[in-house]
RNA sequence: GGCGCUAUCGUCUAGGGGUUAGGACGGAAGAUUCUCAAUCUUCAAACCCGGGUUCGAUUCCCGGUAGCGCUACCA
């Protein structure tokens, strides 16, 4: 690992939206190659695209990452030695390595107008060919050139590519080749004396002593442009690993219209950043051996490797993110997921109305409310696949409706049983005359006893006893255990809670109410 | 159009000149439970096509096809 010891990787994104899952596990993968070898990793903001990016987005761009559970060594919000990291404000180092080329013969400059490259492109495409640029400039004479440049002529920068073929090697797909001929000068500096892309991510990984540019394969195809612009350069040529792309359930490159894509609408969902970084993690990387799954973050560290990265595709698969998700849900103690499951529940309307007491902000709760909302989790989160789904699964605590647990179709069988009118009634007299019950105390012994007691008045026994029971607590003939029920609604409704919660007895009493309507 | 990259169950993948082609998600069936969820067990499910090399190719090579990417004075 020695030979590692320098290692330098760095994230690169542009400030232009929100962060991608694929650019999370592109930062992902620098990080873990980084922590592994003991390695620097770098931040590094692109925003040479004035006109998409924006300050916001890099404030996000940074909190995304870091609750993602990375972290860097150099970056915008930390500085480092090779600062500034913002490129936008590294414009005179461009400028001045362009000017370098162009006094070395090494570029030159180029007076074409858009339009007349335009043209050129139309009809190199007319004719099937390759759409490079024809390189009309290269052979203005630097003299004539700086004369017209003086005279205020619009001129770009271009590097001249070398006239052999471009190689370079790919950690994930071997040695690559480009013919020369298919490559274009590239422009490094526009007429406007901004940089392009292409030229700037040399200079600033060079400058920055990166040595494995680790990045998306839509960076392939411009890789031999930039190993050109090194060698112009007199510069060392990085590794390189070109990762393969996240495409969506058809196969398209993973978007927006794919439905949740960015880290903060994971987040948002109720995904757990470890599960997160598990599954991305096993996007286009397989450990040795290849049978395990789950892997905590210090077991990705010590597990990952550049040389198992898959090149093919990987088709996002929302699924298997959710059985992550799962597992480290049931892995957290509940008390970790207090605060956060709260908030959904503030969302939802169900421990404040939405809009009295602000966004989830500081909610009026009663004491004993957190033991008993703990229990809530603890009986409803192995049923659901993200946090965001909680509300939703809890409603039978929250909710009743007698009147549409009579209407509801699915309920008709269990309504038509022969026993359950008998169930029903002996049941609610049962209930409506404990004492225990009526003050909203019921225990589940107590619970046990009175249904000991209807199953022998009725002769019913397993579903035909349950089911009318459950309809009448629940509104629904299926759920949780009634061990844990029966508390839940029992404490729940000795609370002073926003929306009150029905005991046992309310809801019985409700029911009866409604069936002799 | 040109160039590049890619190709194992529906999906993520392991493997590799001779294997019952392994695991996981999802699916199906069963066990358990009053039911749901959870859990456990079992099952179904794949080497893109065509040539070559070879005693033997899913594996190596070539071609085709398909998907994706790049082809900008975007990043």
């Amino acid at each position: 690992m020695s030979a590692n010891a320098a290692v330098r990787v760095r994230f690169a994104p542009s400030p232009t939206g929100q962060l991608h899952v694929g650019n999370a596990r592109t930062a992902l993968f620098n990080w873990l190659f980084a922590r592994q070898t003991g390695g620097t990793m770098v931040l590094r903001i692109e925003d040479t695209d004035v006109e998409r990016s924006e300050a916001r987005f890099e404030d996000q761009l940074i909190a995304d990452l870091k609750w993602l559970g990375l972290d860097w060594d150099e970056g915008p919000d930390i500085g480092g030695p090779y600062t500034p990291y913002r490129q936008s404000d590294r414009l005179d180092l461009y400028r001045e390595h362009a000017q370098r080329l162009l006094d070395e013969g090494k570029a030159y400059l180029c007076f074409c107008t858009e339009a007349e490259l335009q043209k050129e492109r139309e009809q190199a495409l007319s004719e099937q060919r390759q759409a490079i640029y024809s390189g009309k400039c290269r052979m203005i004479d630097p003299g004539e050139a700086s004369r017209r440049q003086a005279a205020r002529e619009a001129a770009a920068i271009r590097l001249r590519i070398p006239e052999h073929p471009i190689r370079f090697h790919d950690i994930v797909r071997g040695p690559v080749e480009f013919s020369n001929e298919v490559v274009s000068d590239p422009i490094i500096l526009r007429s406007n004396g901004m940089p392009v892309y292409n030229y700037v991510v040399v200079i600033d990984d060079a400058l920055m002593k990166i040595t494995h540019v680790i990045r998306g394969d839509d960076h392939l195809s411009n890789t031999p442009k930039q190993v050109a612009l090194y060698e112009a350069l007199g510069w060392p040529v990085p590794e390189f690993a070109h990762l393969s792309t996240i495409l969506g359930a058809d196969r398209e490159r993973l978007s927006k219209r794919h439905g949740a894509t960015s880290i903060a609408n994971f987040r948002d969902m109720g995904v757990l950043p470890e599960a997160l970084m598990n599954y991305l993690a096993l996007l286009g990387w397989a450990p040795s051996g290849g049978t395990r799954e789950i892997f905590s973050r210090e077991e990705l560290i010590k597990e990952f490797s550049l040389e198992r990265l898959t090149p093919s595709p990987a088709v996002f698969d929302m699924e298997k993110l959710y059985w992550l998700n799962r597992h480290y849900i049931k892995q957290r103690p509940v008390a970790d997921l207090y605060q956060q499951a709260l908030s959904f529940f503030v969302r939802a309307g169900l421990l404040s109305p939405p809009g009295e007491s602000g966004q989830g902000a500081s909610v009026m709760l009663p004491a004993g409310f957190r033991e008993w909302f703990l229990k809530v989790l603890e009986l409803r989160l192995p049923a659901v696949d993200r946090l965001d789904q909680l509300p939703e699964r809890a409603s039978l605590i929250f909710n009743y409706d007698a009147n549409a647990a009579l209407a509801d179709p699915d309920n008709a069988e269990v309504l038509n049983w022969p026993h359950t009118d008998a169930v029903i009634s002996r049941f609610t007299f049962k209930i409506l005359e404990n004492e225990s019950a009526r003050a909203g105390q019921l225990t589940p012994e107590e619970f046990r006893a009175i249904v000991n007691h209807v199953k022998a008045e009725t002769g019913t026994k397993g579903k035909e006893l349950f089911h009318p029971m459950r309809l009448m607590i629940t509104g629904s003939h299926s759920g949780p255990d009634f061990d844990k029920l029966i508390p839940i609604l029992e404490e729940g409704s000795r609370l002073q809670l926003p929306r009150h919660v029905l005991s046992v007895f309310e809801r019985v009493q409700a029911f009866a109410k409604a069936r002799t309507k």
